[in-house]
DNA sequence: TGTACATCAGTGAACGCGCGTTCACTGATGTAC
DNA sequence: TGTACATCAGTGAACGCGCGTTCACTGATGTAC
């Protein structure tokens, strides 16, 4: 059979592992990280538990599923920044964006690791993946010139500081304060690259 | 009965309930805040689960006063350090080593919140108290000087910047990495007070 | 176009596990006379 | 100093809950002739 063309069992196996993974994120943003359930998802899609178990060996297979989706999907984001006109004030921009949205993707990736859980290779390799961009956006500002500050340092600089921000904010310790979050991050970035 | 002092009754049960908060400091270092469990501290201490609720009335109960505790620590660490000869340098330094030394404490107070858990009104005073010294600390480097960036702007940004990098480092995203967390925590901090 | 067969999605029952929490109770400890 | 009583720490059984995962099975669906 040709594989590229998707048989009708294939392409059904392939919309419920998409189901599932909808409803997990759903769940997550709810309870957490720990509350992931595949009993709970089969329930939810009118299933028995262990008919999921045609789709993932494990609980853990899903979440590594989850995790590494997110990761992709937020080098995608980065990469098509880093490539269009705004440059490193587009990819901070869009990072924000990106959390503020999906916050329970940007914590399951940056915030309290999951416990007893332990992230593929494969994680590590998309954490590079979005990196780059921001490396590559720092070394074209510098140009040929000769300035102190390397750009692997004012990259790391520039993801940690957006990192305080973004997740202070999105683990809701900004909630019931007067200044605006925005505005200190637009500050941040304008420190950043100005 | 004289308030001050303590009967052996109220003794013993003070020392329960320390002992109680260790084995759940011990117990969430290694499974995270959502295993935090009464029954598994009580078997540890060698007791059944119910004698626990002679001293907590639920598990959540017990989770506020590990949160209240924690903030209480590193607010007194916090005044200490702010009031000593460094200051602001001297709030920076113990609040990294703070952190790393009680990864799951930090990571309680300003990581992922627990699903379904709501932090009491006197967490707010607390994490005030915390900021306070930041805040004192700024104004006094400013002096009576008419500075365009005002202190509380400058505390904020103190503030994100040190968490950026100490969360990132706590939840382990700079494991494996060649650069030296303790040297870009330093350069922000010469940074911020330069 | 029709039939026989293989594949495989989903079910239902069951396993062992750990959780929070309640209840009626036993027995030790501290207190008041 | 000794006894009677009240307090209260801890037990053991039990509740209902939800979890991950296994297993033998049914029945629908796709495939090959």
């Amino acid at each position: 059979m040709d594989e590229t063309t998707e048989g009708p069992r294939a392409r059904y196996r392939r919309q419920i592992r998409e189901e599932v993974q909808v409803r997990a994120w759903e769940q997550m943003s709810q309870d957490g990280a720990s509350a992931l359930s595949l009993k709970a998802i089969a329930t939810q899609m009118g299933m028995t538990a262990p008919a999921l178990y045609r789709y993932y060996s494990s609980r853990d297979e899903l979440l590594t599923e989850l995790i590494l989706g997110a990761y992709a999907e937020l080098a995608d984001l980065v990469e098509r920044e880093g490539a269009g006109d705004a440059g490193l004030a587009g990819i901070a921009e869009a990072l924000r964006g990106w959390a503020l949205t999906h916050p329970q993707k940007y914590l399951l990736l940056y915030g309290t690791p999951v416990p007893g859980y332990h992230a593929p290779d494969a994680a590590t390799v998309l954490a590079q993946r979005i990196f780059a961009p921001i490396l590559a956006g720092f070394a074209a500002l510098e140009g040929g010139s000769a300035e102190a500050p390397s750009s692997p340092a004012r990259s790391l600089r520039f993801w940690t500081r957006l990192h305080g921000v973004i997740s202070l904010e999105v683990a809701g310790h900004f909630r019931g304060v007067e200044f605006d979050p925005a505005q200190l991050y637009r500050d941040e970035v304008a420190l950043l690259l100005g």
